[in-house]
RNA sequence: GGGGACGUAGCCCAGUGGCUUAAGGCUCCGGACUGUCGAUCCGGUGAUCGUGGGUUCGAAUCCCAUCGUCCCCGCCA
């Protein structure tokens, strides 16, 4: 029962070959002395022809049956070649039928357009995912991937794993916490980025970092934010802002040619955040231009570090207090520190946000200034960053660094509407996963040992 | 937390108070057909209109409540 070859690989030149395949049925053609099926697997589709002697059996098939086919490379007769398939011009005359696994009637339909609730789609995410465009898209995110690998890879950065389970920090998202079972009523924290992980790998010297990293906000959702996300995170030692977002955009250059075959004229235009608002009213501007590419990128930088939050009567960090105060508006930081730009920076593709970054603080005196600004008490800012304080005292080099939004790139590269569709088991819009039925009650065997209780008032 | 849209057979959807015994397409079932390619043709099964209540002589169609889905605002350093 070895396949000798895929569905998307005969030929002409394969004709007279006896040839063994698996796959699904896609369709089914019955023209009653003579059938055809449509077998399909990750590589294509290859026409499979039944005439009397299988008849009675290929009758019996349905929609997404596994069946495995011996049969002989044929000539498709003149006029019969279908152009829209690269195996168009052969099929394989049946010599055996094996049903390998039957389908059940399908909760929805494969073959036709995406327009089924998004909930019903979930439920059965691996029937969905069995629909070439799909297929195509989780392929086109594995290439993505590969080649962000390959190509930083050959300027020296470093793939480096960072924890998963860590610690709740103050500012940002909320947290998703996790129960320590070995220090009851402690929480780890789930990252919403590497951010002070890879500013502790430049301090220990890796110079060149990066990760496919797994993000993590419990904020509601979106059509492009999802509970977890993945973004190339990186992070240089003595590098310029120059030059990360030259290997930035040569990278994306790379990435659109390698994958869309489109060219991206680099370098992509900057536009300093006052500019952006002024001029546009937005700090991620839309700046398509009709005649050209339907991509376009644009740097918007120079962020102040600071804004104003009314509510708490106190200096919030635009970006994020790790954020390298301008040189030249260090002197504003006491007196009017909302004018202090920072050195940071956001990548905006059609008026989408797909990444930031900034220069680092790398020296104590300068970090501590900042989390003061921000109104952290010493006590506070010890405690949550106190290990990160300590580190920048140990000859850590300036370093600075970008993460990637993975989800919504490719989002836009696919021309998909939402991150879900280039997400394998995307979250719905409450959170919940329709196919597992995650989050789910505990026992409370499992909630003692955690030294858990849950609040009655939400019934157990 | 707020706003909006939607909820009709397995899937998609028409129908905005009586002319609907709720239409159509697909799936599914049966039949015909030796060259199709989301095959075609013929026939058939299947929903009381998310749920509960109300208005009315009469409701899928109006009102209220509730549940669910999606989109947006808040939130997302």
């Amino acid at each position: 029962m070895k396949r000798t070859h895929n569905c998307g690989e005969l030929r002409r030149s394969d004709l007279g070959k006896d040839v063994f395949l698996i796959g699904w049925v896609n369709v089914r053609r019955d023209h009653g002395g003579l059938l055809f099926i449509d077998l399909r697997d990750r590589y294509g589709i290859t026409q499979v022809l039944f005439d009397a002697k299988l008849l009675s059996s290929s009758k019996s098939l349905h929609s997404e049956d596994l069946i495995g086919v011996g049969g002989k490379v044929q000539e498709r007769p003149k006029g019969t070649i279908n152009n829209k398939l690269v195996t168009g011009e052969i099929e394989v005359f049946a010599e055996k039928l094996f049903l390998l696994n039957k389908s059940k009637d399908l909760p929805f339909e494969l073959s036709h357009d995406l327009k089924v609730a998004e909930e019903i789609r979930l439920t059965y995410r691996y029937l969905d995912l069995r629909r070439p465009i799909m297929q195509k898209r989780l392929i086109m995110r594995h290439r993505l991937v590969k080649l962000i690998r390959d190509y930083l890879g050959k300027k020296e950065f470093l793939e480096i794993e960072t924890p998963i389970l860590t610690k709740s920090t103050p500012e940002g998202a909320r947290d998703y916490l996790v129960p320590s079972r070995l220090s009851p009523g402690d929480f780890y924290a789930l990252p919403q980025s590497p951010q002070l992980f890879k500013q502790l790998l430049m301090v220990a010297g890796f110079e060149k970092y990066f990760q496919i990293a797994r993000c993590f906000r419990d904020e509601d959702l979106r059509a492009d934010r999802q509970p977890e996300h993945t973004q190339l995170d990186l992070e240089c030692s003595f590098m310029t802002q120059e030059e990360i977002l030259a290997i930035i955009e040569e990278m994306i250059g790379m990435l659109f040619e390698e994958i869309l075959s489109l060219k991206i004229p680099l370098p992509f235009p900057h536009l300093m955040y006052q500019e952006a608002i002024s001029k546009y009213g937005t700090d991620k501007p839309d700046l398509r231009d009709e005649k050209k590419t339907n991509f376009s990128f644009v740097w918007v930088e120079q962020f102040p570090l600071f804004q104003f939050n009314k509510e708490q009567d106190r200096l919030d960090p635009q970006h994020h207090p790790f954020t390298l105060p301008m040189e030249e508006d260090l002197s504003l930081l006491d007196q009017e520190p909302l004018k202090v730009r920072g050195l940071c920076y956001d990548l905006i593709l059609n008026g989408q946000e797909v990444g930031g970054g900034s220069l680092r603080i790398h020296k104590r005196e300068l970090q501590e200034k900042i989390f003061g600004l921000i109104g952290l008490s010493q006590e506070v800012y010890l405690s949550k960053f106190g290990f990160l304080l300590e580190a920048l005292e140990y000859g850590a080099p300036p370093h600075g660094g970008i993460a990637l939004g993975l989800d919504r790139l490719l989002m836009l590269m696919s021309g998909a509407d939402s991150i879900r569709e280039v997400i394998a088991f995307p979250k719905s819009g409450d959170g919940s996963c329709p196919l597992t039925g995650a989050p789910a009650r505990v026992s409370l065997q499992q909630l003692k040992e955690l030294s858990l209780k849950i609040d009655k008032k939400n019934k157990l």
